[in-house]
DNA sequence: TTCATTTCTTAATCTTGATTAATATTTTTC
DNA sequence: GAAAAATATTAATCAAGATTAAGAAATGAA
């Protein structure tokens, strides 16, 4: 189904392909076309999403009206509003896709019988999350010790294919500043 | 042996007497006094730390030789350094004890074992590493879109008990602002 | 109970990056 | 391929909070 998945999922656990197998049955293949919407704030988020190709992004309202991005989501990424799927709450948060998007679904109804078949599930989702964990703690490191150039920078050498794939305006949301700012650095280095 | 770790343990998952038995005999008991080290930058970062008395810090030395706090760790929370824990690499990272400290050790070693013998324990770190994620993400959402003062205000609010535990010079180093910004916050007020 | 250390405050000045507003450019759509 | 929509740039002004430097309080230790 998921070559990519596998490897992924191999990645962080042993698993037979037999339990492969069962994994995948209990995932729902979608496809969403640019700018549709994955979640939108109010709804309940019932399901992980595993992107197999394309790009979307994670945001909010603030409270000056203002999109606020979190965070990204591309190829082989799982996303979610953990708030909402682990506590039952309407979702503060939408997922909306950037370009066309392609997804795995799996609602957390069936995570909880996958988890009982193959228990190494539990293994492999606590291992993405540790690992999910130690990207967001490097960030705010960045976001406390580097000024906001130095974090643009260090944003656009860690993931070079975002300039072309992304709006700029969209980085600035992502690292917290204005999209004029983003302009003004980019002029400094002409 | 540690009877908040019981019931901290039953509210994610649920396990037999005996099971937990098991589980504390992984857990060994220590003790350190006030500005001791659990762990510093240049070591292998082995074990998970669950605090049951006390106060710790953990924080790193920015570019600037200035200590930054990522972030606390109170009774009844389990703190490490996943990065050095799960890649294996030296720790960037400082947690040291701000108040006498007891806590609980748990050696990666014996993490291992003790997921093969009680198999919840993966669920039970994976439930734990969902409510962190979703604690720091929130974070983050702080962090851009509330002003700094308004960031302290939620601090204190949040965690009222702070302001008697904790220098307010280490709150300014967690909000990633300076002790005399809180200072004059607090002159406003008068 | 004094000295030393740690923590907190005040105030002046300076920097970073936001805001505003106008214009330019690029991309999409029909 | 023209019009519309989305994105990016430029420049002037402004504000939040850092930095510096000094002194004041509080805490701790001998």
């Amino acid at each position: 189904m998921n070559p990519n998945l596998i490897e992924y999922i191999r990645r962080y656990i042993s698993i037979s392909d037999q339990e492969i197998t069962i994994f995948q049955s209990y995932l729902k293949e979608k496809k969403i076309p640019k700018k549709e919407f994955i979640l939108k704030q109010g709804q309940l988020c019932k399901s992980r999403y595993y992107i197999t190709s394309g790009c979307v992004r994670l945001f909010y309202i603030d409270n000056k009206g203002n999109e606020q991005i979190i965070h990204f989501g591309i190829e082989n990424w799982w996303i979610t509003d953990y708030e909402s799927l682990i506590n039952k709450l309407p979702s503060t948060l939408y997922i909306q896709a950037i370009e066309n998007t392609e997804f795995l679904e799996l609602p957390e109804k069936e995570f909880d019988k996958l988890c009982k078949e193959v228990p190494q599930t539990e293994r492999f989702f606590r291992k993405i999350m540790e690992k999910t964990y130690i990207a967001i703690q490097k960030r705010i490191e960045y976001i406390y010790s580097l000024k906001g150039e130095d974090q643009f920078d260090i944003f656009i050498s860690a993931n070079p294919e975002f300039t072309q794939r992304v709006p700029q305006y969209m980085i600035a949301s992502y690292l917290g500043m204005s999209p004029e700012f983003i302009s003004k650095i980019k002029a400094r280095r002409k």
